[in-house]
DNA sequence: CGTTATTTAAAACGCTTGTTTAAACTGTCA
DNA sequence: TGACAGTTTAAACAAGCGTTTTAAATAACG
């Protein structure tokens, strides 16, 4: 394996797991057996770096998200909110066998960017990749065609906020669940649990 | 104003709003306009300072909340998720009496905690003030008998989750709404917003 | 008033951070 | 073989970090 995939690699887990503020260069070149440094030598900086480990899963979930919001578009008859947000569940999980761990690390890196170096990674998602969002606003606006804008960019980032948020938890909240209830519980199992939980949110009747 | 409650207001904004990792005590420290070597002095070091921070809230915000949810278990008829929910409100808005920015400033070094330092936050709530979260469930418990608990622990973590990363970035939120719809939102409004969709959340139906 | 305790001040501590430098090594092609 | 680009290496850099130390200033009290 090349050195510049050796040090996506090992960036990924500790951003996942601890943040890009908490890991430092020298934690990665170690984790990932290379010299410090190759990161810079490879990426230029330590921010570039980040948005390459971004991009590598934003790249690959992207299209799989766009086909599948697409059905949900082009269909004839009106989708449920539950439907939509069922869009998200196989090219979320398809990223497990793209990389190992890799739906929960791409949902944590998700979190770690957003409340980490204050909305950098809004920006970076928001204008690399801006259609993926228009077409979930699109198949949610033919879900619920009652929500004003307004209520969709405010339910849309709860929605967010409860995924991502869980996400970057998940590890410690599955060990939780598994000690109080002796229940095993995988990250699948946990986006089934979210699913109903938010289209229920979005589909939330207005006063 | 003594010394330590400069330091203790300026730290809280300043972890607000770029987290505890982000925030150096020489940032502190000089926002309060006192010497460096004072945060040492009166808190020991800048973990017990964190923590100092957030007892502040808790101590106020704690009674309120509790007496608010106790009206709610304490009541005749069954009560409906949305009135478990606005339950918080009042408590919540409270704290912008006691402190300018309070609520929002509250909620977001919630979410600060919960992903800086690895749940450190989680610990210091969960076993400093148990008997909240112990209501709360209460409270849920009568609202939607049927719901098990591992499905209570799952949504009440989605509602979290719902909660502290929206006002965690609250501000970022409230700007883009103001600049996309011309609206003017407080945090009471976001508040108001956030509250139909965790109630309609937690009351999924159970398929 | 004098003494003791508390609070501030400035400087330095040792350590970690991201980044850069310059030399050594590796493989490829003429 | 010898030159050359691409990589890797170890060492150093300046800057920032949390914390400690020293001494001076202030407050409290017998």
């Amino acid at each position: 394996m090349s050195t510049k995939n050796k040090i996506l690699d090992a960036a990924e887990s500790l951003f996942a797991d601890k943040g890009f503020n908490g890991t430092s260069l020298r934690e990665i070149t170690s984790l990932a057996e290379v010299n410090l440094a190759a990161v810079n030598y490879h990426f230029g900086s330590k921010k570039e770096l980040i948005k390459a480990v971004m991009s590598r899963y934003m790249n690959e979930l992207s299209p799989n998200l766009q086909a599948s919001l697409l059905v949900i578009c082009q269909q004839e008859t009106k989708p449920t909110l539950h439907e939509v947000f069922s869009a998200f569940i196989e090219p979320l999980l398809s990223l497990n066998v793209f990389r190992e761990n890799g739906t929960s690390n791409f949902l944590q890196l998700l979190g770690r960017g957003y409340t980490d170096s204050q909305g950098f990674l809004r920006w970076f998602l928001t204008t690399q990749y801006p259609e993926v969002i228009t077409n979930f606003v699109t198949a949610v606006q033919r879900a619920y065609p009652e929500l004003s804008a307004e209520d969709i960019f405010w339910r849309l980032h709860f929605t967010m906020g409860t995924v991502i948020f869980t996400m970057s938890s998940s590890d410690a909240l599955m060990d939780i669940a598994k000690n109080d209830f002796e229940q095993d519980v995988d990250i699948a199992d946990v986006i089934r649990k979210v699913i109903p939980f938010v289209a229920s949110g979005v589909g939330a009747p207005l006063d």
